[in-house]
DNA sequence: CAGTATTTTGAACGACGTTCAATATGTGCT
DNA sequence: AGCACATATTGAACGTCGTTCAAAATACTG
């Protein structure tokens, strides 16, 4: 909040008519990180070769990370204290960025069911963010050779190769 | 190290005989909760049945996450200030983590090469890492329906399925 | 210009990590 | 036992942080 407000040219009081606590200010700067982020993945999705989009989007999720590490850091580090939840606003950012490529993948997924196929790009964003969070840290640098981004690949590409019915060996038999 | 302290007994400038500062202190924490976490992925690796392996490992790390949030979270969550790195023991310590999956995956995954293969299980690992993030700072909850652990399976056991050469279908055509 | 509403201030509070001289405790020796 | 020395522990003090709030400054209105 100091350091804000000293950017600001404004005294630290000040800063409290406008944001309940420095919780709220992050929350609402992260508002703003996560449009961001959404409109960078939407205009990766905007590529013509559809079969080129899952790996569009991949780059443009590291690229992001990599132009604006720390509002990404601040984004998915900041955690609320406890009991307190996240603005409805923020649910639905969150819910059109997912959507955004949920849509954009639709061509290649166009063998999943609607549940799985949302299911599925929420189960490889969070790998990305994964990989992201242990690439900033530090910490996937001490296990992995290459760079981020191609574990982001690997496993956007090898989750849609699977194919809907992956998975479940144990059904077989 | 205020609170430490006072859980122990002792004044707060005793624990500056111990530990050079608080980023020290939780190091050397988190190489313990390191070490419990990689034991209880070795346990689970144990299973006779190799095709349920995948899934144990699964189980059993997001059973440690639920068990131990706090200490997993400290653990993945604490940062090092800029420019100062990580002990050497810690990246052993991960090293071994993954070194034990890749260990106990072999059976099923024995069509990757060996290069291939680690990359992939770090690939899973950063995936479920980013699940349990997600989920622990109540964000995954914002945008997916069914339990953390579910999209842990999804990831892992899709891309074992997917096999060695899946992805980069631009390979193809 | 007077009076009211709004914005901004800066001192103050409690909590935090950290330092360090002073004090307490332990150890070995005669 | 008493003494000298090494080690362990203390607690006050410092600077920084988020936060509060009465006072001061500024803006607006009739």
């Amino acid at each position: 909040m100091r350091r804000v407000a000293e950017r600001i040219g404004y005294a630290p009081g000040t800063l409290y008519n406008l944001f309940d606590n420095l919780d709220a200010l992050i929350v609402t700067l992260n508002g703003e990180t996560l449009g961001r982020l959404s409109a960078a993945l939407a205009a990766a999705a905007t590529t013509g070769d559809v079969a080129a989009r899952p790996s569009a989007l991949v780059n443009a999720y590291f690229d992001f990370v990599e132009a604006e590490p720390q509002l990404w850091a601040v984004l998915f580090e900041h955690r609320l204290p406890e009991g307190i939840s996240l603005p409805d606003w923020y649910r639905d950012g969150l819910a059109a960025l997912v959507d955004g490529a949920v849509a954009a993948l639709e061509p290649v997924m166009s063998a999943w069911p609607e549940a799985s196929r949302r299911e599925t790009v929420v189960a490889m964003w969070a790998g990305l963010h994964g990989i992201s969070t242990l690439a900033v840290s530090g910490k996937l640098g001490l296990v992995a050779t290459g760079p981020p981004r191609q574990l982001g690949h690997l496993i956007v590409e090898r989750i849609i190769a699977a194919g809907p019915t992956a998975g479940g060996s144990f059904i077989m038999s």
